[in-house]
DNA sequence: TCTTCCCATTGAGGTAGATCAAAACAATAG
DNA sequence: CTATTGTTTTGATCTACCTCAATGGGAAGA
């Protein structure tokens, strides 16, 4: 039995079903007792509310417990463009690090809860347990190789590939948090996933309907449920080899 | 005086003129000290030779101390993609280290020379070396800062105003160095050029005639002049604002 | 000097995706 | 239940960039 005191209720890592998303595995009870407290505290967000905003100070990085988020940047002249849709178990805010203060907007795209992990606790703590330094810096370089496969998909996909590979990507993502491997709900707009893609809202409903019409997917709004994954795959894949 | 020793021809960060690049400020002599064991050896790379192949096992991370580089991507089927150039005083190879192994190819564009500097050890000192610790963790988070831009890049921008903002980046990050705010070499082909910003290389050497016509830049082969550094800044920023 | 190779430029025409516009649909409030 | 608002779909046209093709130029070697 967990003693039920206001620590207890407050945080809790070692008790957290999605620790093995986004702590180090294979702790002594003793380091886990440590990284509880790495927590500070949790918070929750509203639905198109902003969990930071491009600018504001770096304190903390945050653990999606519940929820969907997208993060936003911007250009000097007011474009912004969607860089990536984060769900349960993921982290948000090592951009920060470098300048001190955020460098992209997070918004929650559904109501969602997040454990505020301030950094430099985690700093603090890294020195003395070395499997978290090394999970921070692995956090970091999954990261940077998730933003390499973005680059790929917008610097040499045409539309259908992208959208193939971007549907392909959130229901691996969301099967690992053990979800449907074939349905899912998209959590955004049209418009947003075009941002996310380099794409217009137009060109996304074109492909989604494209998509339908081949027997590919099935898409009522945002309920969406693959009904060929290996098509999918294919057309990723594709590179004008089949027609 | 600094003795001659086969470890002081060897490596020393501490005498490295790239300090202030890739290593921790103020740091005390003792730790200078430490922070020069870091370096395990330096390696001479052939124009045109990698550094390090995807796929391949990830050891190390890699300062470059003189010449430039690509990095670039791979999809399943073959395609591939620049990711990005590095120069002098810039690191190289931290997407290895969430899977153990590159995730990127790194290839010379010219005779180039970098210090080695295995992961392990620099995890090793980072638990003794807190600002060495901080440090790592900005070099990281500042290339998921420079992914975003490139994401920015590519997925909100024309033709016209990625070159531009190319441009710029360049002679910026060339002017800390020390060189020329206005004249560089470009070290890389037109096709590198158009891989890395999502373009057709007859579309950049489109945009470079473009530009040249309308007196903002000078190109002669792969030496620029830029003369109008405003109207270039006006292009980034343009977005169907002026003709 | 001439040859070869690679790289860059320029032109003409085609196409994927953008843009503009309208209608269908779902969600929420009144 | 109706009105309102935001989202999605679909159609028609336009255009930025791609593709294909030819030419030109610079560098390295014979």
């Amino acid at each position: 039995m967990i003693p039920i005191t206001p620590t207890a209720i407050k945080v809790a890592c070692s008790n957290c079903n999605l620790r093995e998303l986004c702590m180090p595995m294979g702790l002594s009870d003793q380091d886990l007792d440590r990284i509880d407290q790495l927590v500070a505290s949790r918070k929750k967000i509203k639905k198109g509310d902003f969990l930071f905003h491009s600018g504001a100070p770096f304190k903390s990085i945050y653990a999606i417990r519940t929820g969907f988020f997208k993060t936003s940047v911007t250009t000097e002249d007011g474009r912004d463009q969607v860089s990536g849709f984060q769900m349960a178990g993921e982290i948000i805010g090592l951009d920060g690090i470098v300048n001190d203060h955020h460098a992209c907007d997070a918004i929650a795209l559904e109501d969602a809860e997040v454990c505020v992990m301030p950094f430099d606790k985690i700093e603090q703590l890294s020195l003395e347990v070395k499997s978290l330094q090394h999970h921070v810096h692995k956090m970091m370089s999954r990261e940077i190789v998730r933003e390499n496969s973005v680059i790929l998909l917008l610097g040499s996909m045409k539309a259908e590939e992208r959208l193939a590979a971007f549907l392909l990507n959130l229901v691996q993502r969301l099967h690992a948090r053990g979800f449907s491997q074939t349905e899912l709900v998209l959590r955004m707009t049209r418009e947003e996933i075009g941002s996310f893609l380099g794409l217009k809202l137009e060109t996304v409903s074109r492909a989604f309907s494209k998509f339908a019409e081949d027997g590919i997917i099935d898409v009522k709004q945002r309920n969406l449920k693959i009904m060929k994954p290996d098509a999918l795959k294919l057309i990723v894949n594709s590179q004008d080899k089949c027609i």
